[in-house]
DNA sequence: AGCACGCCGACT
DNA sequence: GTCGGCGTGCTC
């Protein structure tokens, strides 16, 4: 018996107001309330009803007055201690709410919804009402016609934002209407009936011999039932035919029983299972012992596999996640999104069947919700899935295994902005785990805790099965240009691709640009045709192929009537303009190259070349993205266009040539990772090509062939590249030999904005100086985000380098808690710690 | 965030 | 006189 008081964390503070708040315990609620428990509690002066979960239960409190805990929600959603642990980790060292942190560890749809919703107050009065203005009046009646009704449906009904909250408000002052709060518990669950046998044996088969008896089907149900014992609905409708009705009847005359029981949805429980046999190389049981020997060691220990693409890793990592469960304890494996497919998880859930919960953003929400179940009461103990499965509420963790660990994915940039490695390494530390990050090409970040002893570093240097690495040539696209060519597609690549199909064998080809040009631009006044939300250019799509055309106007018509231009910022589309926006001038040309148009172009030069285009256009849907892959890998094309995720994922032996056709698209981002990226990209398409005995070779375009990262990309040579990055990374003092924080505030109004971060610096410089004199920090700014504008935004930073610690993290909590309180609500704050761009 | 309290201008 | 504008401050 809990007599007395709750801690509770109110799920959707704000930050500012977000600490543990003391609730008493109704005696009815006694026995329920435990920490972990989720519940609802008035909360503020009109004390609304919140959801909110309980952190700790205590016998007294301090406090002279305090409200009850309403009620208990979601029974069959708690939080295990271990898991109110790593919510305040989270919220700690991201600064997002409690709440935030909850949120990212349960999915959406676990927690029940509190809804709100408007009625007429039942002692309105009626001369208030007729001196309403006239939109009031209408208003008001529509509520007391339709009531209850949530202010999203009035939105609908009476357009703007705005004035539907300010009449909402107005109305309530007036005491005309009411606003009432319901709970609504999750629904997405799925249930299946059994159906049993409710009599014994013979007095069923007495039924089947019954003549009085007419309908043959329930006789058919009865016999199943006998040979088969209990079986669900469904099974019994295929095995039967419809059998309803008759189902009704029997149950209605006590012969069978139905009952309802909630199953947890497995989509991945049907996947063609294929899971090659284990057998490991002497170099991969090396490893495998030395990580084996870390794990066996009972504490929180890292190992970095550092393994050459093709040394066959997964292999590795496969034999740990036999050992690791061979000892009843649980593993979470983080891959990328892009590599999350139908093939991946086939191996494990070849090895390992109905023990794996695969996490994967195409689960519906229920589906999400059931993976979470299945994981928290141990039915499945290995766990698959991409950043947000590092929450996977498992028990006993002995594993987590991030593979591609360099994979910008790991973190997060909404709301908590997290990164898997750092709640990896907590979670490992709480249970006395292995974290085991595998990689081509490590984030120097690791491969420096690697080197500075931090990790254990375990290579593999040799390619699995005798693949050879594919022949780099770097193609200098300064020499097409200067013979006048300004085709994507440079004379060297282009003869390789001939050779290729005239060999019958596979080509990819990789881009990081989709679209069909990069921009319309302005002869006259030098400008892209902008996006009116944002400050970026915007992107011609096509939707069909364009025709050739003989003049100007019939390719301004053509390109007009065939597609349009796209923000890929914000979405914003719109048709493309005959005149420049910003002078009015009719010298608009089309300008770049995208992966759209490169196929275009690639049509045309290899006219019987079969083309598969790859990128976030073609791969809309769900199975788009197998199709594509499962097409070409039985060679039914013969080039594979795409952006990013041509480069990894799959292993296609008779693929002898890989071309990059702009290498440095992604060399000069305005960001210190730039080369790190580039180094990783170039690697990973070099490692697409020869994977198989066929000689492999990889054609790298660039206009800058001399550029040191790309040669050492080029030559597979990780070690130098490291030597050379990690010394700029020290000359320039950037991660990892600091942190990064970088404040964001976004506004509306620009003037606002600046006002607001100009008061933002002064604040800091004052509190930095005052209260925290140990805390180095070095400030940059304020300056305008790189994308000034997005979807009506303006945004405006500043960037600190500094040592994350506590005495750090606590600078920027008390920053951010003055801010929030301090600005106008139309200016929102965020931080963010070692952002993925800057 | 939401809601109360509180202090000043333009209306019945 | 008061109704209602939004500045300031608190939420067990």
């Amino acid at each position: 018996m809990n007599d007395g008081y709750a801690g509770c964390r109110i799920l959707d503070a704000p930050y500012h107001a977000d600490r543990e708040y003391t609730y008493y315990i109704p005696r009815e609620l006694g026995e329920e309330i435990t920490p972990g428990v989720f519940v609802t509690v008035p909360f503020g002066g009109g004390n609304r009803k919140k959801t909110a979960v309980v952190t700790s239960v205590s016998g007294k409190t301090d406090l002279e007055t305090c409200k009850p805990i309403s009620s208990v929600t979601n029974r069959d959603v708690t939080l295990s201690s271990g898991m109110l642990d790593l919510c305040r980790f989270v919220s700690e060292h991201t600064l997002c709410t409690f709440g935030e942190a909850v949120r990212a560890a349960i999915p959406r749809g676990a927690l029940s919804k509190i809804r709100e919703s408007f009625t007429v107050s039942p002692d309105a009065d009626e001369d208030v009402v007729c001196s309403l203005s006239e939109k009031a009046i209408l208003f008001y009646k529509f509520i007391e016609l339709m009531g209850p009704i949530t202010a999203d449906q009035l939105r609908v009904e009476f357009g703007d934002e705005e004035s539907v909250s300010e009449l909402l408000a107005s109305l309530s002052r007036k005491k005309l209407i009411v606003r009432t709060l319901d709970v609504r518990e999750p629904t997405n669950t799925l249930a299946v009936t059994d159906v049993s046998l409710a009599v014994p044996e013979g007095r069923a088969k007495d039924y089947i011999a019954d003549r009085s008896v007419r309908s043959q089907r329930s006789k058919q149900i009865v016999r199943y039932l006998l040979e088969h014992g209990t079986v669900d609905v469904d099974t019994l409708g295929s095995a039967l035919g419809a059998v309803s009705v008759q189902l009704k009847m029997l149950s209605g005359s006590g012969i069978v029983s139905l009952t309802k029981r909630r199953v947890l949805r497995n989509p991945f429980a049907d996947i063609e299972k294929n899971a090659p046999p284990l057998s490991l190389s002497p170099a991969q049981t090396k490893a495998y012992e030395t990580i084996l020997s870390l794990f066996r060691t009972g504490e929180a220990r890292a190992a970095l596999l550092y393994g050459i693409t093709g040394s066959g890793k997964t292999s590795v990592i496969r034999a740990m996640i036999d050992a690791v469960t061979a000892e009843k304890r649980s593993v979470i494996i983080l891959v990328p999104e892009i590599s999350l497919t139908p093939q991946t998880v086939s191996i494990f859930c070849g090895s390992y069947g109905s023990r794996v919960a695969v996490i994967h953003s195409s689960l519906s929400e229920g589906e999400r919700v059931d993976a979470w179940q299945r994981i928290r009461t141990g039915e499945a103990d290995i766990v698959i899935g991409t950043r947000s499965a590092v929450f996977a509420p498992v028990e006993n963790l002995g594993m987590i295994v991030i593979d591609e660990e360099q994979e910008h994915t790991y973190k997060s940039d909404s709301q908590p902005k997290y990164t898997a490695h750092d709640i990896a390494r907590f979670r490992c530390a709480q249970n006395n785990a292995l974290l085991l990050l595998s990689s081509a090409t490590p984030s120097l970040q690791s491969y420096y805790k690697a080197k500075s002893g931090a990790y254990t570093l375990v290579s593999l240097t040799e390619r699995y099965g005798g693949a050879t690495l594919p022949r780099v040539i770097v193609a200098d696209m300064r020499r097409d240009r200067a013979e006048g060519s300004n085709s994507p597609l440079g004379s060297v690549l282009r003869a390789e691709i001939e050779e290729n199909l005239a060999r019958g064998e596979q080509t990819i080809l990789f881009l990081n640009r989709r679209g069909y040009h990069n921009f319309l631009s302005c002869k006259s006044c030098g400008e892209a045709v902008l996006c009116p939300r944002c400050s970026v250019a915007l992107t011609y799509h096509a939707t069909r192929r364009l025709k050739n055309t003989e003049n100007r106007d019939d390719y301004r018509n053509e390109h007009k009537a065939a597609g349009r231009l796209e923000c890929h910022y914000c979405g914003y589309h719109m048709p493309a303009p005959e005149k420049c926006p910003q002078c009015g001038s009719e010298d608009l040309y089309y300008m770049g190259w995208g992966t759209q148009r490169v196929e275009q172009e690639l049509a045309a030069m290899f006219p019987s070349a079969r083309i598969l285009r790859m990128d976030a256009d073609t791969t809309r849907t769900k199975s788009s993205y197998d199709k594509i892959l499962g097409a070409f890998g039985r060679g039914d094309a013969d080039i594979l266009l795409g952006t990013q995720m041509v480069t990894k994922g799959h292993d296609f032996p008779s693929v002898t040539l890989v071309g990059v056709l702009l290498a440095e698209s992604s060399l000069y981002l305005d960001d210190y990772r730039a080369s790190e990226r580039t180094f990783s990209l170039i690697t990973q398409v070099i490692g697409r090509a020869g994977r198989s005995k066929l000689p492999g070779r990889a054609v790298i375009q660039t206009y800058t062939p001399d550029n040191i990262s790309l040669g050492f990309a080029c030559r597979q040579d990780f070690e130098s590249f490291y030597e050379n990055e990690i010394a700029c990374r020290h000359a320039y003092m950037f991660p990892p030999f600091c942190d990064i924080a970088q404040i964001t505030l976004s506004c509306e109004d620009e003037a606002e904005l600046s006002a607001s971060v100009l008061r933002l610096a002064d604040y800091i410089r004052t509190v930095s100086s005052k209260n925290f004199p140990d805390v180095p920090l070095l400030m940059f700014g304020p300056f305008e985000a790189p994308v000034y504008r997005v979807n009506n935004k303006y945004r405006m930073r500043v960037v600190f380098k500094c040592r994350l610690g506590r005495r750090t993290r606590e600078l920027f909590s008390d920053v951010m808690r003055t801010l929030c309180r301090n600005f106008s609500r139309r200016v929102t704050v965020s931080i963010d710690f070692n952002p993925n761009s800057i």
